[in-house]
DNA sequence: TTGATTTTCGCAAACGATTGCGGTAAATTT
DNA sequence: AAATTTACCGCAATCGTTTGCGAAAATCAA
């Protein structure tokens, strides 16, 4: 079945298409019976304007692009599914692509938003990306780009992110109000901005206020690092009292080592991350967490867009505020 | 800064537009002199062709679209991220819309897909879409459809789906096996036809090998609800050593109530469910499971679409088998 | 040198929509 | 009845590519 175009419309109507195309969105120099004609026929024939005719002739797309490392991530799914609702109340499409935290892909990806002239990039560099050349290649090309999570150091980027030392702070607080003699804090790759902000905040606050509580830090990147990591200093004669996990990825590997030594949460041992939620509410009792929302960042990181769309160059870095979920396990 | 185009380049070349076009796609009418001297500008220049341009002149978008209940899924994800892949691999991107299991949004992405003239669609129904003449409206303009996971019965379409009957079958062989007495199997939603099929050959299967065993069946539509009639009915005086779970979901909820109650995973009690693997294992011990894979279904289904997009009718329902996941819970 | 080939390239018409400008008929004014 | 508005509508260029066909230039054969 050949597509119904605006030609198709003119040539069955006997009107021309310029005509047809005004009638279609309410022109006023069309007659109201011409434009019940053409909606008259438009509708019987399922008329669907050419998305990519328009986008050739008005050099706009409507179309977000967006880069994450993995879409299999409970944090960039809730971000994704925001600007997802946002773009479809305003009219735009998403395409996605993952980077899988390899600056190749990050490289290739972008290409494919260049060619398809997306409206705007919403982008969470991967793990190792220096280089943002390709980035402003995107800015050349008035292409805004709203780094997201993962962000670049520049002031000169537009940039939403959670409140990293807010979520540390916010979590020792309540280390210290728990009354925490010994505690141990997981932290992730040391390499990444997250972590090192995380973790600066976090003992400088511990050191400030509460000097006697001896803490220790580890680094580890993965799920079983962390279980290992728990179990070891566990062992040690100097047993803690309080474990801090800087993501969700950390808290499951303590929540297996607790689980599988059978350590009663909150009472031999307090529990609390950095988190959107999902994974505390996984256990019992829910464990208390710093609430850091993909959906927020991404409703934020909306906004951005939009605005640095409609005109301002709106050139700095907001964050989304922090706020602790009490569940249970403090 | 504008764009630069063929129109540019040939001017700056002395050459005609169709002269550089070629050239740029090697084709053999043009000399290599030619050609090299266009390679070199348009590297300069940062060339990259119009995808508007080129999908209104081919009529081929090289776009997939892919609606999907939820991207905060983990099932999805995966699924996702499997068909993300194969696209960039096959020089498609994706084009994601969420229907949030809401009929209307369904339609509206649909729309969207159309407008955008995507080659092609994969589509997981809503819970309760029965209408498919949106979909059918696709097939008209020659857009191939693969359903996957939640596809409709008529086998005119072309879906790929999980092993629904092998996975329940797996779980039951495997509750035998442990030779458990009495079981409590926990269903998703009944209307959704994932649920009568599961719940359809497990019961089977369980009266035909193991009359003896006793098996209490019930429906629930939230983890909130699976916890809640774990706890119910564990607290009659006939209890149970054994609990199926349907979906990831459902072992939440019972995985809440078994930690709540301290009870003992495997020795008390025997926990199986059907998943794609990451929610058993936040658990000590893992929880076994019947491995669903988004992933491969992911891989699967973009067979499917390719098959479907290069020549032939593959009219077929496909499904990917399932495989029983040793996890230290029966 | 001349005719036949082969290379190498340009013309121009599409693809489907948007839009400034100009034109015609009807309606209104003098 | 002539002049002026107003209401409707069409012409044609344009967005950036692709591609069939024809033509000029270069090469070759005789």
């Amino acid at each position: 079945m050949t597509n119904t175009t605006l030609k198709l419309l003119a040539q069955q109507l006997q009107l021309s298409i310029s005509t047809v195309s005004r009638a279609l969105k309410d022109h006023p120099d069309i007659s109201s019976a011409t434009k019940e004609k053409v909606h008259a026929l438009a509708n019987s024939l399922d008329y669907e304007p050419n998305a990519y005719a328009i986008q050739l002739r008005t050099q706009s797309s409507k179309i977000f692009g967006v880069i994450v490392p993995a879409i299999a991530n409970l944090f960039y799914d809730s971000f994704i599914a925001a600007i997802e609702e946002e773009s479809r109340k305003n009219g735009y499409a998403l395409m996605i692509l993952q980077s899988s935290n390899n600056t190749e892909n990050e490289l290739n990806n972008l290409k494919i938003f260049r060619q398809n002239r997306v409206s705007g990039v919403f982008a969470c560099l991967s793990a190792h990306t220096h280089n943002l050349e390709v980035y402003e290649k995107m800015s050349d090309r008035d292409i805004p780009v709203v780094f997201f999570d993962i962000v670049p150091k520049d002031n000169k980027y537009i940039k939403v992110r959670m409140a990293d030392e807010r979520c540390a702070i916010i979590a020792a607080e309540n280390i210290i109000q728990r009354g925490a003699k010994r505690v141990l804090a997981l932290f992730g790759d040391p390499a990444l901005s997250i972590s090192q902000k995380r973790k600066q905040a976090f003992q400088q606050f511990m050191e400030k206020y509460a000097p006697k509580t001896h803490c220790t830090y580890e680094h580890t990147y993965s799920s079983l690092e962390a279980e290992a990591a728990f179990k070891k200093h566990l062992s040690k004669t100097q047993k803690f009292d309080t474990v801090f996990a800087m993501t969700d990825e950390i808290l499951i590997g303590v929540m297996k080592a607790i689980q599988a030594l059978n350590i009663k949460v909150p009472k031999e041992m307090g529990v609390i991350s950095i988190s959107n939620g999902f994974i505390p509410s996984l256990y019992h009792p829910n464990i208390s967490y710093v609430e850091t929302s993909g959906y927020e960042l991404g409703k934020l990181a909306f906004v951005q867009m939009l605005a640095n769309l409609k005109g301002g160059k709106t050139l700095s870095e907001l964050t989304v505020d922090a706020r602790f979920i009490e569940g249970g396990s403090m």
